[in-house]
DNA sequence: CCCTGATTCGC
DNA sequence: GCGAATCAGG
């Protein structure tokens, strides 16, 4: 497989989303992560904006004996052929939430807007966007398994992201749904 | 062990 | 330019 337009432009695409390396290789098949990771730095994207958690700017010590001579004057004029639109489903935005719950049935563990550092609230919303919305059937041992929305109807999914090594939920699930349950540690960043 | 991105370096 | 191997971390 070579990178061809359409192929750099998924991967800059979902890169540009905060998707893994892994997550696009699989995607664009025929690729491993490292061939993602690798085309990504030449590409000169290496970091991404996710608006939370980048605030680790180290000092790099860079020896280079040649002066980089950066130059940057593309805007990027991009030239789009035809993009067949690669969302087959286009979610708009926040499913209404049900407030009515359905009798019976155990209840996933949404947190009932307890106390949770409404950092962590604020992160799950943030990347409920980007979940996967994988249906029940593909949910693997690897995607987070938070249930998203009321099971009765059809604004029903599980969060799908990748899990936090060993537990069943994403980062920011597993941040709301393993609180405190007696003392808090201190926190501090 | 699972995963993440970063870097190196032979091709 | 490419990407496997490797590194460094969570």
């Amino acid at each position: 497989m070579s990178w061809t337009d359409e192929r750099v432009e998924l991967l800059k695409k979902m890169w540009g989303e905060g998707q893994s390396a892994s997550q696009i290789a699989k995607e664009l098949g025929g690729v491993t992560r490292n061939a993602v990771i690798g085309k990504v730095h030449r590409l000169g994207l290496s970091n991404r904006a996710t608006g939370a958690s980048p605030a680790k700017a180290e000092p790099k010590e860079k020896p280079a004996p040649a002066p980089k001579a950066e130059a940057k004057p593309k805007p990027a004029p991009k030239t789009e052929p035809a993009r067949p639109a690669p969302a087959p489903e286009a979610k708009p935005a926040i499913p209404a939430r049900r407030q009515i719950i359905p009798a019976g049935q155990p209840l996933p563990p949404q947190p009932s807007a307890n106390e949770i550092s409404p950092e962590a609230l604020a992160k799950v919303n943030e990347i409920e966007k980007k979940a996967k919305k994988l249906t029940l059937m593909e949910l693997t041992e690897k995607t987070c398994k938070w249930p998203v929305g009321d099971p009765a109807t059809e604004d029903f999914w599980f969060c799908g992201l990748p899990v936090e090594a060993g537990k069943p939920y994403c980062e920011a699930h597993v941040g709301v749904a393993f609180q405190p349950m007696s003392s808090r540690r201190d926190r501090r960043r």
